[in-house]
DNA sequence: TCAATCCGTATC
DNA sequence: ATACGGATTGAC
């Protein structure tokens, strides 16, 4: 039944009258009486009795005879409201899209051509076939180094090529492709080589799932990547029909029509972006999420799930494959490796080698005594980089972080993070030329000083993007200069002699490749004021560096000595992921810790936790100032325990919804912006 | 002793 | 939400 308030989020009985009999299926949207209201609900199970001891209602109305939920999906979202101490309507809100009654009534688009993979495009099975992992929870079906690594050939992939050769670059990628055609799901962390088209590993990876008769489900970030995707399926597919895409972006008729062509079953693969994750896949064979560190996998509205884990427990549940796949890897994907649940997909070191860039460091302070670089603030090892390419008529890329993007504020002189005397909080200018407060405890830090170099003056901004193109256009006066960011976004740029500023995560593809790329203000990700920072700094130069062409050189403007500059200069996320988790672990943080947030007023909060009961061994952290007459309080749990914690938190809010409370508190489970 | 009111609880 | 029952309170 369709209630947000927690103490009603139970199934309900009603009798079904007799000329409902037929329509009522479950999974069918209905309306029924409740407490004198007219709600909306779904048919969860037909059963011939109830335990209900008082009498039952008849439901008032079959909205609609299609089958939009599931038994798999109604499974998965009581799952998944189970984890983040939400709702099931809450989750099935995020699930089901709105009903369009004309979207329904039109002629439904014919089924496709069966579809096949090309005869002889996958490697042979290994002579000792791997079992399935049927009902070993925790042993992945793929076995790495099965020696058909070796075979790929190398450089990045041409359009054309083979089906499936792609994979053949990665140790266990030919293996992972194979447990996929004979259905034994294989799970895999997936760490995709430096200009890897991804679009079409995935692909492949989808239509081998359908090739063996299952259906399959891959989430991205945003819209590009989307349309990436899109085309590279219907490469793969041979044409529309198979599969559909699923974003917010194509509006609410359109939504709803690929939505029912999917949960009809003509549709058998989906792409989209996070709220795909739980579309209603028939016999879904495979799961997969590309770039599982952009924050755009968090859903905005609560319970507040993550793409990656909502498919993660799809793949439990409905026992099927699973990929977490980027050009970097998060301490979530790293913990999925070594608690053994998949297995990781990488680089054969030769391989690696021949298709990573030339990364090159150089420090902040390290200035140059060319006056054109100088004018555009570039040390010389970059300008130099930059001046070649250019020369070879290739084009250059240039990462810049996006403006007002500076969660901290740092030493004008050495770059070290400013934080507050008196809570270590990290410090924040309110106002271009203002007296810094503190972000945590909100005390001004008048006499700031640097307790590194003593330095006393803080940088705030970092550059925008528009004026280091405005810089950089001075420092190569005939060179074209192109920006890519927020307001306009390039999909790729022509193999030339072209300057590209852009922000991250709007990088446009270079044909051919990028002939340089300089990663620029690196400090402003690094003081990034909460856990992720340095995974995310990483993430987003991989995808910077992912674009340019092998042996080309990248220069990062940091500090070599620091962690994700190592991590770069290796080519090597994995072994950065590792630390990272080994820091959360002894942090006490997500994904090796469980953590609720708790935000609202503080009475609410203190009520809400004094009605929880915590499971033993939380640790309640807090409170911290949140947003205006709010505040709010962590609680801490081992990750095994984490179930507990938030059933406990549900039921507490429940205890406070059915007493009327009415200031609201938000729970949030694992919230990226932890900190 | 009865009615008005408050509070907690269930809502199929 | 809203309706209901049981307990509580206040006036005759």
């Amino acid at each position: 039944m369709d209630s947000p308030l927690p103490h009603l989020d139970r199934p309900f009985d009603y009798l079904v009258p007799a000329d409902a009999a037929a329509a009522a299926r479950p999974g069918t949207r209905v309306k029924v009486r409740f407490a004198g209201q007219l709600v909306d609900g779904f048919v969860l199970e037909r059963a011939a009795s109830s335990e209900h001891e008082g009498r039952l209602s008849y439901l008032e109305k079959v909205v609609s005879p299609e089958v939009v939920l599931t038994p798999a999906v109604a499974r998965l979202a009581r799952e998944v409201a189970d984890r983040y101490a939400g709702t099931l309507s809450d989750v099935l809100r995020l699930a089901i899209p709105p009903r369009h009654a004309r979207a329904e009534a039109a002629e439904p688009a014919a089924a496709p051509e069966p579809f096949a993979i090309p005869a002889g495009a996958l490697a042979p099975r290994p002579a000792t076939s791997p079992s399935a992992s049927g009902s070993g929870e925790s042993s992945p079906a793929v076995r790495p180094a099965d020696g058909a690594a070796a075979a790929g050939a190398g450089g990045p992939l041409r359009e054309g090529e083979a089906f499936g050769a792609g994979w053949a670059r990665y140790t266990a990628g030919a293996a992972l492709l194979r447990a996929l055609a004979d259905d034994r799901a294989p799970r895999a962390v997936w760490t995709a080589l430096p200009g890897e088209d991804w679009p079409s590993r995935l692909a492949e990876a989808a239509a081998t799932s359908l090739a063996a008769g299952r259906g399959a489900l891959v989430v991205v970030a945003d819209a590009r990547d989307l349309d990436r995707l899109d085309a590279a399926l219907l490469r793969v597919l041979g044409g529309p029909g198979h599969h559909v895409a699923l974003s917010a972006a194509i509006g609410p008729a359109e939504r709803y029509r690929r939505f029912l062509a999917v949960a009809r079953g003509t549709a058998r693969i989906v792409i989209g972006t996070r709220a795909a994750a739980f579309a209603p896949v028939h016999d879904l064979g495979l799961v997969a999420i590309w770039d599982d560190g952009d924050d755009l996998h968090a859903e905005q509205r609560a319970p507040y799930p993550h793409a990656r884990q909502v498919l993660l427990a799809r793949a439990e549940q409905e026992r099927c494959a699973a990929i977490v796949g980027g050009f970097g890897r998060t301490a979530e994907a790293q913990q999925l490796v070594e608690t053994g649940w998949a297995i990781e997909v990488g680089a054969a070191r030769d391989e690696l080698r021949r298709a990573m860039p030339r990364v090159l460091t150089v420090g902040e302070h390290e200035r140059s005594r060319d006056p054109q670089a100088q004018a555009a603030r570039l040390p010389t090892i970059a300008w130099r980089a930059a001046r070649e390419a250019l020369a070879g008529g290739r084009p250059v890329l240039i990462q810049v972080p996006r403006r007002g993007y500076l969660p901290a504020v740092a030493c004008a002189d050495c770059y070290t993070p400013a934080r507050c005397t008196h809570c270590s909080g990290p410090l924040a200018l309110p106002a271009a030329d203002g007296i810094p407060v503190c972000r945590w405890c909100g005390r001004p830090a008048a006499g700031h000083a640097c307790p590194e170099c003593g330095g006393r003056r803080l940088r705030a901004a970092v550059v925008g993007a528009r004026r280091t193109a405005e810089e950089l256009a001075r420092a190569f006066p005939d060179t074209t200069v192109r920006t890519s960011g927020r307001d306009e976004i390039l999909t790729v740029v022509p193999h030339e002699s072209t300057l590209v500023v852009s922000t991250p995560g709007a990088e446009p593809l270079a044909v051919g490749g990028y002939g340089a790329v300089l990663l620029l203000d690196a400090w402003a990700f690094l003081t990034r004021a909460d856990l992720r920072g340095t995974e995310e700094a990483l993430r987003r130069w991989f995808a910077a560096a992912a674009l340019a062409r092998p042996g080309a050189p990248v220069v990062v403007v940091a500090d070599g000595g620091l962690a994700a500059v190592q991590a770069l200069l290796r080519f090597d996320p994995a072994w950065l992921a590792a630390r990272e988790l080994a820091d959360r672990r002894e942090l006490g943080f997500p994904p090796a810790a469980r953590i609720a947030a708790l935000t609202g007023p503080p009475a609410a909060v203190a009520e809400l936790l004094s009605l929880a009961e915590l499971p033993p061994g939380a640790e309640v952290l807090g409170p911290v100032p949140a947003a205006e007459g709010q505040e709010r309080m962590l609680v801490r749990t081992a990750r095994s325990a984490g179930k507990a914690l938030a059933l406990a938190l549900r039921a507490a809010a429940g205890a406070r919804s059915v007493r009327k409370a009415a200031d609201p508190v938000r729970i949030q489970v694992d919230p990226l912006d932890l900190l």
